[in-house]
DNA sequence: TGCACTTTGGCAACAGCGTTGCTTAAGTGG
DNA sequence: CCACTTAAGCAACGCTGTTGCCAAAGTGCA
């Protein structure tokens, strides 16, 4: 009694060595699959487990035992994927009793993908390889309420310097220096462009909304104009949509979380089985503005007792505790809602104090969790992204969809 | 650039005349796909769409347009399910000038399925064709907190009762009388039972947990127990859950909504791209107890300030606008947190005056769609389950796998 | 009535998927 | 040194959806 089937054969076919062969068929609702989708459903997948496996690699042997395919299955698979570039053979397992394991490992630098974060002041840029790590890195000022030309110039202007750049230079990191140094090809090739920046926004066709306080971009369709500027796929998303996207890349599993982001605002990201939950209309997340105080203070949306103004109001006069007991009632009431697995708290309030956000948001879970009688609670922690995370997430929007997790 | 791939080939294999192969490979984690699995997954999609026709059936052509495939392997899947009895032709359409359109029809009787709803005071056991049609019908008096033992021989009983009288007569309905009398042979063919019941529960194990007010059930395997006393096939769901999943099957589409339901307490059935939606412990939709009143009167569970305590409060004191307008802002909550497209009201207390709620609800998602600026609203309607709503979702819990909408 | 045309749907051959049966490679342990 | 174990590839196979072709069954005009 085994459970079977499941896919997403990926958006963004015919890249990267022709990787991902797609049907073809026309798709009206529901897709049928054929062989071309079955096969590049099983490459991505063990694609995948080759990416969570990360440095330490991951035997043939243990990929048919995780994917239920046969032994033979998995070493013609992943000899496409040799031919293909994206795979390597790395070393041996110790023996057991017979012939060593043989180590399969990712090709970091077989492919890349370029995040662009365009926050309210601010620009990030990041290159990354196929594992999602940052292999270079842009920083600039900007005003997003500047006028949509200046704003699409600057920005591609930043991710063809970081393109040059990367293209010329091997590595320059502010964390780290580059594990192995990339290979000899002067251009690196791209899958694209993923775009991150506050919503509202219609993440399918890649058009805004009403970006809060900017009224301007209303129905500017940025996908499409940075697409052509930039002559490569471009996919945009909401920053909490990408930050979730990012972190449910660490994360690996197919677990779901809630990913909340306390600083100007506040908004969530969702991933439920591991895919981030948009919603039908890019309007999933509003987080900020659920009403946790009827007829309470009234809120800049017009309504009334949002979390969001109350969570603020609170770290205006320095009530941090207080913020973080309103938040954490807002989290219990989405835990409640979706029995996600896990809470992870982000944006610049919170990293101002992390402690007291992750205890107080914590304290009220447990309470939760203790007055319904259930024993292992939600675990709440600090989201690792950093200064890059939302824009490492953006990549992802390029790259996930190689590895089986496509949206829609 | 056409998205793919998708299935989930359902869990309960090898019934129904060989339908539904399975692989027979161990599965952990994620699933690789084979034939048998992509054969399953491509059938139950046909299958999909003749339940979705209904009488009117569907062409051979349409079906090859809707899921992408080519003509003739619709006509070799066609071939296969005609074979194994679920499909038949059933006329022509008119001509367009060539040859006509053969028209298919699902086979409402080769399959069925009981599904059996314990409520707090009743028991409603129905018996669904493979359209989701109800066939038969049983209600008795039970207290759930009459014991295991009276309990499971009690409900036991009238499913061997109902499925007794099924095969001998035709069909005993109260709301219409069957449109085609059922074939031959006096046993009715059974996938199995589902069974719908308060939670909170284990879906995945059939184990309830602390059946709020009785907490004798907690622990108590009925999926196991259940099914050796039958000597079937058995899968537990909450009430809500199996309300939200028939309404899934009527709505047909892969769209999202929520089904809230208000009777002596307040939950919700959440069905996200036509899936249920029950989280990683079958704990999604404790809606009831979502605060929205920060140190708000205490309710029952020890909580203050949630929804069903301030709903039923103002029921009580006879304020029915007051409770729809609190409804409406937990849904409101709701509806910006995953983007739902439909919110349906049920449950005993919206079933008195469902236009107050109906008009309640709406008015306040209205209200708030025009602060966020959005237009096309969310629409609020009452669900059409009526009295054996819940049981007929039971049914769905054995009937949704076989059309590919498996769990899990 | 007869003929051209359109559309539907099946038959046969085919390419490609994962599977099965068997062989070779490469270790361990007595 | 040899028996044994484990890993991985080669070859043949069954089954999938696809392609090419043809028969069936209508419409519409002469």
């Amino acid at each position: 009694m085994n459970g079977n089937g499941n896919g997403g054969a990926g958006d963004l076919n015919g890249r990267l060595g022709g990787l991902n062969g797609g049907t073809g068929g026309r798709t009206v609702g529901v897709a049928g699959v054929n062989l071309l989708a079955l096969r590049s459903h099983n490459g991505a997948l063990i694609l995948d487990l080759l990416r969570t496996a990360g440095p330490a690699g991951i035997s043939r042997l243990e990929l048919a035992d995780r994917t239920g395919l046969t032994p033979q299955a998995v070493s013609k698979i992943t000899a496409r994927l040799r031919a293909d570039g994206l795979v390597t053979e790395a070393g041996q397992r110790a023996s057991t009793g017979g012939k060593p394991r043989t180590v399969l490992r990712l090709v970091p630098h077989a492919g890349h993908a370029v995040g662009l974060h365009l926050d309210r002041d601010e620009l990030t840029v990041v290159l990354c390889d196929l594992t999602g790590a940052v292999v270079a890195m842009r920083r600039a000022a900007l005003s997003l309420g500047a006028g949509s030309e200046a704003v699409i110039e600057g920005a591609a202007g930043e991710v063809e310097a970081l393109l040059e750049g990367a293209s010329r230079v091997p590595v320059d990191l502010e964390t780290e220096a580059a594990p192995t140094p990339p290979p000899g090809p002067s251009t690196v090739p791209v899958l694209g462009v993923g775009v991150a920046l506050p919503g509202p926004l219609d993440h399918l066709h890649g058009v805004l909304h009403r970006v809060t306080g900017i009224p301007e971009w209303d129905g500017f369709p940025l996908r499409a104009v940075l697409a052509r500027r930039l002559g490569m796929p471009v996919v945009v998303d909401k920053d909490t949509n990408a930050a979730a996207l990012g972190l449910a890349a660490v994360t690996g599993g197919h677990g779901s979380f809630a990913y909340l982001h306390l600083g100007t605002g506040l908004g969530a990201g969702l991933v439920i089985d591991g895919r981030v939950h948009r919603g039908a209309r890019t309007r999933a997340g509003e987080f900020g503005h659920q009403v946790v105080q009827l007829d309470g203070p009234l809120c800049g949306c017009g309504n009334r007792g949002c979390i969001e103004a109350l969570c603020l109001a609170a770290v205006a006069r320095g009530d941090v505790e207080e913020a973080a007991r309103v938040l954490g009632t807002g989290a219990a009431n989405l835990v409640g809602l979706l029995d996600v697995e896990l809470v992870l708290l982000g944006g610049r309030t919170v990293e101002a104090c992390p402690e007291v956000f992750v205890r107080g948001v914590g304290g009220v879970l447990d309470e939760w969790a203790r007055l319904q009688g259930e024993d292992p609670q939600v675990p709440v922690r600090v989201a690792s992204g950093g200064a890059t995370g939302v824009a490492e997430g953006a990549a992802q929007l390029l790259l996930a969809p190689l590895f089986g997790r496509a949206d829609v």
